[in-house]
DNA sequence: CTTGACCTTCACATGATGTCAGGGTTCATG
DNA sequence: CATGAACCCTGACATCATGTGAAGGTCAAG
């Protein structure tokens, strides 16, 4: 097992920042790993899988607090794929309840734009909407 | 001009929290109101429009600070209403790419939960994809 | 041994909002 | 007039994931 990684090593293998894999040690989602005799962490291969792991898990835009229970699952052997598959479908849900948010915003705003003229007068949909209560 | 009101009937009636109400007066939004004896905000008619106007812009999705540029835009009378669209087309192309992002994410996660059978066996695509480099 | 690149911890910042604590004000009712 | 409830004040700390910076220790190559 290659135990010779400083962290910045790390980072740059797991495509993380350094500050993020301490502040991931912190909060728990990653073991702390042995220290040099100067205090370095030193990282190995099996932590690299871990923080690769956890990358590709905030990429898909997973919580910390869902992917410490990804990571739970996926050192659990007896797991069910009914569980990771419901804990993927809560953040599905999540995921839409967001884009519709973003898209109900997006849907008036692109609405009041279009009726805008866009030139040098002062009088616009946008300000006017804005400014009064309906 | 009404005024009379407390922070928090001037909450109620904007459709905002006193908090943030106080917030706003902080980061220089809004302009501090005249106190009562004992050190109330006392708040009127026209800091209700302003805060009306704020609620609206935030239900938009505007930031604080496109939210600060509106207000100017919105008390210049010399405005241009091109200003005014050039602002929300910023917001809308700053809309589009978060609702790009979440998309993307959820087609990737959505694609791996189709796959997973979701029964009492421990395979999962989806531990899978996220455990392996790709 | 020096230099520069790396590492350590700690603290503060983001943005918008919530909450709590400790204390003062206002007003209606007893 | 006094008291209690409901309100207000400020200030501090929390969220979430991340960045930045400071002050100081370590490592490896020259």
């Amino acid at each position: 097992m290659n135990r010779s990684m400083n962290i910045s090593q790390a980072a740059t293998a797991s495509g993380l920042s350094p500050r993020m894999i301490r502040h991931y040690e912190k909060i728990g989602l990653l073991p702390a790993p042995p220290r040099s005799d100067g205090g370095y962490r030193q990282y190995g291969d099996s932590d690299l899988h871990t923080l690769g792991f956890i990358q590709r898990a905030r990429r898909l835009g997973f919580s910390m607090e869902q992917i410490a229970r990804l990571l739970q699952l996926w050192q659990d052997r007896s797991r069910s794929s009914a569980e990771v598959k419901a804990l993927a479908g809560e953040h599905l849900k999540e995921l839409e309840a967001r884009i519709a948010d973003l898209q109900a915003m997006h849907a008036s705003l692109a609405q009041l734009a279009d009726c805008c003229q866009g030139d040098h007068r002062p009088d616009c949909p946008i300000i006017n909407s804005l400014a009064s209560p309906c």
